[in-house]
DNA sequence: CTTGATTCCGAAAGCGCTTTCGGAATAGCG
DNA sequence: CGCTATTCCGAAAGCGCTTTCGGAATCAAG
């Protein structure tokens, strides 16, 4: 199964090999039966241009590079998995590659994207978890490759993005937790170099003023976006002079660290506290207890980041390509109405003071 | 930022364009001088050769494509993460690309290879999850395109795989369970046309003899690989006029989704039943009770795979290249000594039957 | 100094494809 | 039937790089 050449096909067909690359190009000039001769022997060998020397002559890459994000090995990680999937079928209708691009380190990114725009590889980027000031939108914005960004970066104004709007999510759930009768509300969030940390904090605070409850500042705790940096972050919280009855947190699977932290202080969680996480990952649903959260809609973020990439690869204005979506809560058994007086028998069981 | 190209370059060295290639390139025959010289203006203009024209006059395509499994959206996925992520390290040492397909079906995988080959994207392929009889596999070895199998199948004589000795890790898991005193051990399969399903089954099977312990197929149930999957399959075991004290599932995500099962029929694993999974998934920490499993070697994996990889490219003999790693009991809370006394009530209480 | 061996570089031929341009053959029109 | 439009295809020039080959310049040796 030798791979056969356009030269070899022309010689085959008494063609010229312009021809026969314009027949199979579906240029107007070639008439209906050369073209379906040429396509029929091309088929026959199972013929497939040379991407290199097609890419080289037309001058477009036809791929694109998914920047994976440097921070692996956290549970996290099923996102990857999906969006590539997701953007994979967008970049498939064109036959496009895709290409996943990680950098060895946080400081060498801007490298492996100067060398991703110099060396013409691809024709698009897609970034994911933009930093709050993100040095690498402004450099692909300098270079001139055409980018996305799965999230937004503090300014978001002057580049394509797709978002879930965790703001609202956060508001919605200190809404749905203040309903519950819980005024002591803790937020573990992210680290705020991640502005999708900032967003979740800044929803918060928004809950909190909107249900007339106070900013307690005692009440917030940054820890990483692992869950022993959600079991650590609830630790502290609940060992607080006054803990929380109700814990938000910025991801799952610090949520998931929570839950962790609240029954090693004999807390059950959804009874004597409330734990929401915000990702919407499946595994919550055999935590203990299974984990509330904003589930935010992953299957379709892929495909959709594709198609606005190719969109402005074609030349569309990225500005023009700005998606908000919005999360969802989907309430499993990990909150739940306060209760004032389990939680003080709670409190003394768990709280060591 | 516009691109530069050799011949910007050489015509402002006063040089040819093979000189300066060369002197890219390191060969022998340019003076050190003026191989400085040239290096020291390309890092200058930040010159990356073009790879469509590189790979075109090379014919190495420099680039390896991970073929992602079909079955996405399980919990299994942050796998595909890490994988990716050691894939790449791996490349990186030596500038290739590492590509993503995935095949919109699985009848289309055969037509994805198949031009993956002929357009000499790639000069090598990493294949996960093999089928029991993969036709894949041999289509790789048809067309020649170099290939490592993560996982292996049925026949695994003549090609490259990377795989953990899963058989060896169900025996263990046999032994630990009836060195506990369980003797009614009950297992949770995958779907046997994927080959580690059918080697796992084998695992238990012979773990079984080892211990002296009757082979009982009605302990035996196939369940889908994700976690309602194992959460049906335990039902079905659970639910049975003589329930196992014991289950040993095929892959964590089941086993999570039989811990589900089992305390729905208000059994504690752990106490009432032991459950163990296999694959180590840190998620399993934080299940309900954390989970015992059998952990495999995943963060080694990617790079390893890689590396493996490229010493084929690079010609060595497929067979050479065949590694077995062996998977490790973790014990985590699932599992625990058989306990005749609870065992009973609990049947009582939790078998509907 | 001549000669033969070295060192170093220029020239040119591709790699496999796309795309422009021009011209031969055919068709349409008066 | 002659002339201008069309239709269709061949020829050729690249795309940006690698690599072979040969030759000019330099060196060492006799």
């Amino acid at each position: 199964m030798a791979r056969v050449s356009l030269k070899f096909l022309a010689s085959e067909l008494g063609l010229a090999e312009g021809t026969v690359s314009r027949a199979l190009n579906d240029y107007p000039d070639i008439s209906e039966a050369t073209r379906t001769r040429v396509k029929a022997l091309a088929d026959q060998y199972d013929y497939r241009a040379n991407h290199s020397a097609r890419r080289l002559a037309t001058g477009v890459a036809e791929a694109v590079a998914y920047l994976m994000p440097p921070n692996t090995g956290s549970i996290s990680e099923p996102f990857v998995a999906q969006l590539l999937t997701g953007l994979g079928q967008s970049l498939a209708t064109r036959g496009w590659d895709l290409l996943v691009v990680q950098s060895p380190s946080a400081e060498q990114e801007g490298d492996v994207i100067r060398r991703l725009a110099s060396s013409g590889k691809v024709s698009g980027v897609v970034l994911s978890r933009p930093y709050k000031e993100d040095a690498r939108i402004k450099l692909l914005q300098e270079v001139g490759l055409p980018f996305i960004v799965h999230g937004r970066a503090q300014n978001y104004a002057d580049y394509a993005w797709y978002d879930v709007d965790s703001e609202t999510a956060f508001m919605d759930a200190v809404d749905h937790l203040a309903m519950l009768g819980h005024r002591r509300i803790g937020f573990i969030g992210a680290p705020t170099y991640y502005n999708f940390a900032q967003t979740r904090l800044d929803g918060f605070r928004k809950g909190l003023l909107h249900n007339g409850l106070p900013a307690d500042e005692a009440l917030i705790e940054i820890g990483e976006i692992g869950d022993s940096g959600g079991e650590r972050a609830a630790s502290v919280l609940l060992s607080s002079a006054k803990p929380p009855t109700a814990i938000l947190c910025a991801t799952d699977t610090q949520a998931i660290g929570a839950l962790a932290a609240a029954r090693a202080r004999n807390l059950t969680p959804g009874q004597d506290i409330s734990i929401i996480g915000y990702d919407g990952l499946d595994i919550g649903r055999h935590t203990n207890p299974p984990l509330t959260t904003m589930a935010q809609p992953q299957a379709y973020s892929g495909r959709q980041i594709g198609d606005m990439l190719l969109a402005i690869i074609d030349g569309g204005s990225p500005t023009d390509f700005q998606e908000l979506r919005s999360a969802e809560l989907v309430r499993r058994l990990s909150d739940g109405p306060l209760r004032p007086t389990t939680l003080e028998t709670n409190i003394f069981h768990g709280g060591k003071k």
